[in-house]
DNA sequence: GGCCTAATGTGAACGCCGTTCACACGATGG
DNA sequence: CCATCGTGTGAACGGCGTTCACATTAGGCC
């Protein structure tokens, strides 16, 4: 384990931080396998003794973001002031999505990665994916809607899939502004369309919705 | 321009056509400007004749596919019944959505490819964008939200920023259906899900919101 | 203490990729 | 008929992910 010039250590530890490093820098497309070797001071051959393929080096980066973005939904919750139920559950909402945009906004680098994971599947709902809280992105969601419904404020019929809707909303708004069409808006806009969206979510979940018309 | 076996006709196009099949099949991943240079029987290096670049090549295939966009939208509008200026504007809001979250599920390499465009900036306002009804997704929606409006349905302080808070919520919608965390639901709920999403953003925006409470 | 084994890192090679450049071809207009 | 210019070729470059035989070392066992 002494660094003997031969053996890294703890390469594993040493390439997810690196891969943070340069996800956090340039981006998915900026972490390269080899490049990361480069940067840790190994061959390339070498990273495969610690990951199966490059995508799986991905995906492992993409747990730890998840896992950041996790937590930057619980900073935001934790100044969300205690006293009334109903005041909190209403701050709750608020607090995880803004976490949620917030955190793509800061690192854009890391959000776009942590979405990027198509081979091994549910990387969001991994054990890795847990923040210091222990929570998952989605349990952080979860955890609001809870408090909503506790409150009286979330109608029975439309939980299932309240989650969903809110994370849609949520990621949707983070994606097009972070690398979508709606990137080149500035900051004082992007917050307060940010605050309409979570109000926009509030208000249509919090009514009785009708069937479906036609088509 | 006959057929002299060294000149091809009309490379640009071709090209264009094997990689709006290739991302068809495999996503804007599969779509190699080698491998499509090889589909269409020509030298790699013939097609930095139409293109300066990969990431160009890429552009011009997402701005086809933005038009593909723009024309799901329009046979969605097109099926809305006619009378009631109330009611076309309630459905037609519903067909811009069903619209765009539909043909991501029916093209998801399209559908991916077409927002993975950051080389050449606002792909999605280009001319290139526009489908056979000459509009780009973006104004598809413009045009519902002004339907919408001129009914009296949507308060004039709501209307700046409405496209963009709709377009999140459908967007984030797909996007997490096509290729996130919440690819494997079935036909049936998301279809469901699809449905609450328009009825979310309609109910959201129809009411006047508060100012944003703290930090 | 000295060996065996398993884990870890090396180096060279393979085939793919995007890109460049000097060159070949051929349609077109003076 | 010839010069020109747009279009396609072929070979080369460096970078990528991946593989495999091999080197090196840590740690357990006698």
């Amino acid at each position: 384990m002494a660094r003997s010039g031969y053996f890294h250590g703890d390469l594993r530890r040493a390439l997810l931080d690196a891969g943070l490093d340069a996800a956090r820098a340039g981006g998915p497309e900026a972490v390269s396998l080899r490049e990361l070797a480069r940067t840790v001071g190994v061959a390339p051959s070498a990273v495969y003794r610690h990951f199966a393929s490059h995508e799986q080096l991905i995906g492992a980066i993409a747990r730890r973001s998840l896992a950041m973005v996790a937590d930057a939904m619980e900073d935001e919750l934790a100044r969300v002031p205690a006293g009334d139920a109903t005041a909190w559950a209403d701050g709750a909402i608020a607090a995880v999505g803004l976490g949620y945009v917030r955190f793509a906004w800061r690192e854009p680098g890391l959000f776009r990665l942590a979405f990027r994971a198509h081979g091994d599947l549910e990387a969001a709902h991994d054990e890795a994916a847990r923040g210091a809280s222990g929570r998952t992105p989605y349990e952080q969601l979860e955890r609001a809607f809870d408090a909503l419904e506790a409150v009286g404020e979330l109608p029975r019929e439309q939980r299932p899939g309240a989650e969903a809707l809110a994370w849609s909303a949520v990621h949707g708004f983070a994606t097009l502004t972070v690398e979508g069409p709606l990137r080149s808006l500035d900051e004082r806009t992007r917050e307060a369309l940010s605050w309409r969206i979570v109000e926009m979510v509030r208000l249509g979940l919090s009514a009785t919705a009708p069937e479906p018309g036609a088509a």
